[in-house]
DNA sequence: TTTT
DNA sequence: TTTT
């Protein structure tokens, strides 16, 4: 009824781009997600997850996204089986993507980059940075609630949320 | 490096407690996640993801949920390996939740409820012990990644996720 | 009952820290997240979103945030409100904050830094890349379910997903 | 870059549907949702969080929604801002949702129903048209800021977020 | 292997 | 202004 997945990840390899009988575009990856704390041998450890992208989106991964890559992918899980050659029902669980965000561009990438060949409209997007906004400008008098409002917030320990 | 999963969907089963040998309480339960779309052939289609939860909520999910009610379930995906019998690398992907929310309570569940008589809290649910596998029958040799596979579950308490 | 949150953004500012009376730290920043769509006068625009992180987690983005960087931020919606000064009762929507992830350090991050200092321990966690894994290495036969194994995936058309 | 909301919650009110002068419906209700720890005075508190929708989803959840039902909703966060008619600057924040699941049908509730009568698709709800204020009543001046706050709510159909 |  |  709802499905929803969020990772932030490193690709493990190259996006494979295929396209099925009738052409349309699927490109898989795996994200190493990084977990968040120790192994008891006190290693830090990793989740390898498979994800599926279609279409559109699909050509646009593969374009942009290489191995060692940071992206961020938004998505469902899905659960499929095939029976294998021995006759046993394989369990395979992917997360099939409807959004992904290129973390890191070809140039922020500090690592070999083989033959990515740079990619089109690298860095688009995200080129933004700071106060774009203009509606923060200067001359407000208190009008803005994101700040300190004189009323400093109210942080009485009261208020901790935890 | 992050990696968040919620889920709303229905239990397939009464959800397994058990213990690790150190005591920890483990329950695991799969939940039918309704897919968003209807296949090619027009049905409408469930993934069924294997979700765990550890500790305190373990024993809550054993003692709240039940077969058919609906839970939401905020966790992480997390994949494990192991060598089956044959020498080949088996990969389970879990969800591991560290917030469940019932949906459903016990009268307003309106399905037979058989002898779990809907109250809460009843005493620890089928709570470990010997041969806690029931449900899935005896002679399996292995082809259920959401089980324990013969290798059950390798839960030492080395493996706590938190 | 459930209340999350997981947004990507830029900062408009540098972190704000603070503390409370009793010695809590809690610091402020709002995200510039773009919108996925133009505005009908063809313009990106964006939201800015303020997130607020207490202890630990404040003393943290205050020593490795800087206004453009670019973070992950994960936490649920708050709304508190409070009389001004024309006695008014005005509202306030944040983000509490329980996990951020720093997608960018200093030395990543291609833009003036100020009076930055450059923080402790830049490109801590992140480090990363590609394939430490291993256990992706190379004289595997098959064993990997997240790649073509064998059957090339079963991508006819009818698996589209959406 | 990215801004995924989820939250499930009550409704404080019956939704209120609404259509732009080019006919585009948009509803918007409230959302109560329950914060997973105790005000330090030991009281259960809860966030207030207004919730959009539009078009056939809009419709949809001035059918099928009412007062105390519970609801999840994925969305997206958007801040937007007016000024007053003390020419103040005055922030909205709301949840643009784009999935809204019905977490309760009208017999599953369990409490008065008034005319809601619990059908489907009820024709249309309190559909629009003259004064919808209703419940607010007529002589508030510009306190509420998830309502239309005299300035009603901008919906010209620019402002469509798909 | 599967829930409504 | 608020839901169970």
């Amino acid at each position: 009824m709802l499905n929803r997945v969020i990772l932030i990840g490193r690709l493990t390899r190259d996006p494979e781009l295929r396209y099925t009988p009738a052409g349309v575009a699927v490109t898989q990856f795996t994200l190493a997600v990084d977990r968040p704390f120790s192994s008891n041998q006190g290693q830090r450890e990793a989740d390898f997850i498979p994800v599926v992208t279609w279409r559109q989106l699909a050509e646009t991964c593969a374009n942009y996204l290489r191995k060692g890559r940071l992206a961020a992918v938004e998505g469902r899980i899905q659960v499929r089986n095939y029976d294998n050659n021995e006759g046993r029902k394989v369990y395979v669980t992917e997360v099939i993507a409807d959004n992904v965000r290129f973390l890191e561009s070809a140039n922020s990438a500090n690592r070999e980059e083989g033959m990515s060949s740079g990619a089109m409209n690298q860095g688009g997007g995200n080129s933004g940075g700071g106060n774009r906004g203009g509606g923060y400008g200067g001359g407000r008098d208190n009008q803005d609630p994101f700040q300190d409002d004189g009323k400093p917030i109210d942080i009485s320990d009261d208020d901790l949320p935890f």
